[in-house]
DNA sequence: TTAATCAACTTGTATAAACAACTAGACAAT
DNA sequence: ATTGTCTAGTTGTTTATACAAGTTGATTAA
């Protein structure tokens, strides 16, 4: 892999800073926050890099703005993963759990009926499937159940599966970068092997994932069902329904039928 | 109510006219978007305002940047509604179901001992407990249990809340404007109540949402656990995983443990 | 042919300056 | 007491400029 280190951005490094401050607890909820004119004193930049640093807080939730009032500090009980369920090891490192994992099997197959369609390949391609359970402290947590397109998961087929995140290794060994995933969550009911794998009695419901995940490019990458021990582990999402970047600029306001 | 209408900026001019072009489908998926001087020159303005409007664009997933290669526009099969769930009249019309409720329960309470905390309210105000069952082309959904702040339910507590939605009768008797939900979803077996009003079977699995949804000032609105026939209803979502503003510059690099 | 270099493009970051829109408080006039 | 006005401070938008960083294709040198 070339060197891929840029330099790190004024604005950027602000932004940690700010961050760091406002995560220690440095403010209360709708506390002030600092003015453009403030930071600029402070850090000796130009007021477009300050704003360039506070639009990040503001994306992640972390402040306002009122126009002639000032920026504030949201309240921090919404906040944070905005919009993406919890990944599997950030899920783990919330709780103080150790994340392990274990492979139960691994191989390369020809595609199956349904994923051919699904996935938009042909016949011929190579699939590598893969089955693997997490883990949380030693507890079993979920099984997960993918095919990964052969010919990107190829160089890391033969590296450590049980210790590593997948997607840690696809970053740092190839060049493939992961695009956007879209996910279908469903409940099903414990039947072998999730009793033996996952330790729950026959019956018991669990949450059943869905994913078909996409390279950057547009591809696809992988296919995969993850089965939930739904005791141990609920998803968490957070929307802003009728929050739209630009609302009130005279547009019509798409919003009134929204019932979820 | 004073005026309150703000002279549109240009960016957000020429953010809708670009959206315009991309809509109608000016461009392939991957094609190439027009280079930022293009722009300038089309429009006649500072580099700047160009950025701003084509960051929207960029927000809202119809295009992507490359650096010294240039601007791209997204496959149109993977965006919109990328990050929140689908509500529950959008999931009836997009599959051609007519939606009707029924009201189960209705009364005004005393807040039950979790919700106080939940809700951050005393235990003298009142809450009214509402129940419902969805369903779509007369087959039952879901049942909603809610919990509606008192004072803020009341304009609407004697209308038709058999089929209308909530959130539409909110936002058109009343100033109240919704916020940010949180919601949970878990796994359970269904018992009683459940068997009758979904018509299911004794421990088939059934999908549980907990939402807390709040005002736009940050105020709670409303607690509720719903229950969905998973077999019927799924919950979906799209996630862009390792797409935040700024992944490269050279950081731990957050992403990497993403494992979904 | 192959490799290295260069030139012309692209997007990314940063600056300095200015004005518009809005808010809150002080103050004066009614 | 209420109203209006002014002022200082805030965020919002826009301009013009400059250089850094990365890509691509053409040209040149080996």
């Amino acid at each position: 892999m070339a060197d891929h280190s840029q330099p790190v951005p004024k604005y950027y490094k602000i932004y940690k800073g700010l961050l760091e401050q406002i995560e220690n607890g440095k403010f209360k909820p709708h506390d002030r926050f600092y003015s453009d004119t403030e930071l600029v004193e402070k850090y000796e930049v130009s007021r477009g890099t300050i704003r360039e640093a506070v639009k990040l807080l503001i994306q992640e939730g972390y402040l306002y703005r009122e126009q002639g009032k000032g920026t504030f500090v949201t309240s921090p009980t919404i906040k944070q993963e905005s919009d993406k369920l919890m990944g599997f090891t950030e899920l783990m490192r919330k709780y103080k759990k150790e994340p392990s994992a274990k492979v139960i099997d691994k191989q390369v197959v020809a595609p199956p009926e349904n994923i051919i369609n699904l996935m938009d390949i042909n016949e011929t391609d190579k699939l590598v499937y893969l089955v693997r359970v997490r883990y949380g402290d030693g507890q079993p947590m979920i099984i997960e159940r993918s095919y990964f397109v052969y010919d990107l998961f190829k160089p890391i087929y033969d590296m450590d599966l049980q210790s590593n995140s997948i997607y840690e290794l696809v970053y740092e060994h190839t060049d493939i970068r992961l695009g956007e995933a879209t996910q279908y969550i469903s409940a099903v009911k414990a039947k072998q092997p999730e009793i033996n794998l996952l330790n729950v009695e026959q019956g018991d419901p669990l949450l059943l994932m869905t994913r078909l995940i996409h390279t950057k490019d547009g591809g696809f990458f992988q296919y995969s069902k993850d089965v939930y021990r739904s005791d141990r582990i609920n998803f968490t999402t957070t929307t802003e329904p009728f929050e739209h970047f630009h609302d009130d600029h005279g547009l019509p306001l798409e919003l009134s039928d929204n019932s979820w």
